[in-house]
DNA sequence: AAAATAAGTCAATATGGCTGACGTAAACGT
DNA sequence: ACGTTTACGTCAGCCATATTGACTTATTTT
């Protein structure tokens, strides 16, 4: 599958550009790091995409049914606000969803302008499908790390994220989580 | 910028689906992580667009800028394996980048076939600038995660990495880093 | 009754991918 | 020396995902 040929590459002529920062920190440039993440996340997004195109979908379908799985009630306006995308690009995605019987959607009770998004049984199996996919590369990856990478590869990711969403992502995920 | 509104969501009547897997790593369902890694590289490529928007420029141009930045005088066979597109995906890009004076080509001197890639100082200013954004962030959440968090995340990202392809990826990042 | 809100839709556009087909120049193999 | 392979580029057409702007419909709010 895909054997690239990337041997022999020529050497950078600039050595290590530290860019360091301190705090008990040094030794490893930051640009390894960025370099790291991106191939790190292609293959995390690369786990689902085989398995969504074998249904004709793509990544917006797996976002949708995702955050909709885990927030089942939620109205389109949280979806469009979690996804940072249009409500016209929205548009396509949840109507392919619906049309499949992935995601139902239901006039809310206090405000029927709303409709409230739900997933499908046949929607709530890809969601899971999805998660164990992804949880698996998480499970071997912090297998190789050993104890206690796991709680530090959430805090890492936490503080990855802009200052200011912060608090809102881990409402979110709290939330979804059921508040224990 | 772009204030949503995402409070009071519902909450999910399936309390923490665990899918646990042992190994000192429990306590973290991985659906958590899954949703952290998905905001965290949400924001992480979110600084770079800002800055390539102006230029009319896209992440296809980043990730040209930056590897070719990191590996002066690759071929464009070595791109196109190292980012996984076609060569008619890369043409446009490489083109655009060309013809704005980011980055020039010159005739391999064994093999005259080839057209190695360079950045011009335009180019490189720009993978400087990109690579400084970037940097940024990964020193703040580093800086939170306090001492020693550096070399564990990148234990961790490196670990993420599809197995078969992590040698590789180890492989372009020492060649680029010089090889000390 | 008027205004605001939630959602959906139409149209046009941009970006970043893809496949297939073809062309050119240079290197390689017999 | 000739034919094949390789490295690169390009034309044409397609798809998926996103954008902005304008508009409609239903419903709630004021």
């Amino acid at each position: 599958m895909a054997d690239v040929n990337v041997s022999s590459l020529p050497i950078s002529p600039k050595q290590g550009q530290k860019t360091d920062d301190s705090q008990g920190n040094e030794g490893i440039p930051a640009v390894e790091l960025i370099e790291l993440l991106f191939f790190a996340y292609r293959d995390f997004v690369g786990d689902a995409d085989e398995l969504l195109a074998r249904l004709g979908f793509g990544r917006a379908h797996h976002r949708v049914v995702h955050f909709v799985n885990r927030h089942p009630g939620m109205r389109v306006a949280d979806l469009l606000a979690v996804l940072k995308i249009t409500k016209q690009s929205l548009g396509r995605v949840l109507r392919e969803l619906v049309d499949n019987g992935y995601v139902v959607q239901k006039a809310g009770d206090s405000d029927r302008r709303e409709r409230l998004l739900y997933v499908a049984p046949k929607g709530e199996e890809l969601a899971r499908q999805l998660v164990a996919l992804q949880t698996r590369r998480f499970a071997r990856a912090l297998n190789e790390c050993g104890p206690g990478a796991r709680d530090a590869a959430r805090k890492f990711l936490a503080s990855m994220i802009d200052p200011e969403q912060r608090a809102e992502v881990e409402r979110l995920i709290a939330n979804a989580n059921g508040k224990k």
